[in-house]
DNA sequence: AGAAATTTGTCCGTATGTATC
DNA sequence: AGATACATACGGACAAATTTC
């Protein structure tokens, strides 16, 4: 049966009953989710698709995975600061990188950050920096 | 964003971007690249996009993929990092990494800096954060 | 201490439908 | 019409970390 998401996709629906479950308290914080194979039969989806809804919540800081163990129900934890794998952001250029582009220190600059974890453990943080596209 | 594919096709653009990466040492020869579902999040392309990328790469003998590992750097590539435009230093964490990396805000972390240029001009500054190896 | 089972991480190939150039 | 690219989805296989026996 391939593809057919007609109104929402497949993933977002099943991403949007865990978080019901979470927040109804059917699976409570600091509870490991089923494993994303009890999922696959349960939902009758594909593991992608699985992992693809659980990313979700995971972006949404609701759960964290840990290779090897489940996924987990985050504790209460509000506040949500960015968690997410990759975001775009504004920043002023330091000296450094105003002196590379070539402009003042202070222009507005794109920065977009990616999150490489390894086994559960952030490895590495890039940042990549542009221009911001001009009008001319 | 569908397809203003301004001379040079999505693919072959983040193939230069990743090879500008790997030769100056951002990925250093035997790590691994991101993932394909990372790739996709920061590029914000599509998996077979990144897919055609990757085998870009590993056709030129940059990279090597194995099943269920990962896409890994060719020991082979020359190492640039001491050469005009990457260069290594020690940094303090922000806020920002010292959340990501979960350590305290001020603590040394190593920063690998390389600068790509489109036809002279600076067109991105790429900047990794990786831990200090620590002595146990 | 070590082997097996479980579970997540990643890649492979393929497929459908949509949209833009 | 064709090439490019997007988003979504499937199923399979191997790798690696953790837990269980």
């Amino acid at each position: 049966m391939p593809t057919p998401h007609y109104g929402q996709p497949r993933y977002r629906i099943i991403a949007n009953e865990l978080r019901e479950r979470i927040e109804s308290g059917v699976f409570p914080p600091g509870s490991l989710l089923p494993a994303e194979s009890a999922l696959t039969t349960e939902f009758r989806a594909s593991r992608g698709t699985i992992r693809q809804a659980i990313a979700a919540l995971r972006q949404e800081g609701l759960v964290t995975t840990e290779h090897g163990r489940g996924t987990c129900v985050t504790a209460g934890t509000r506040d949500r600061r960015n968690e997410s794998d990759a975001r775009e952001r504004e920043v002023l250029a330091d000296p450094d990188l105003a002196g590379l582009f070539g402009v003042e220190v202070g222009t507005a600059l794109i920065e977009r950050e990616a999150v490489m974890r390894r086994s559960g453990r952030v490895e590495t943080v890039v940042r990549a920096y542009r221009l911001r596209p001009t009008a001319p």
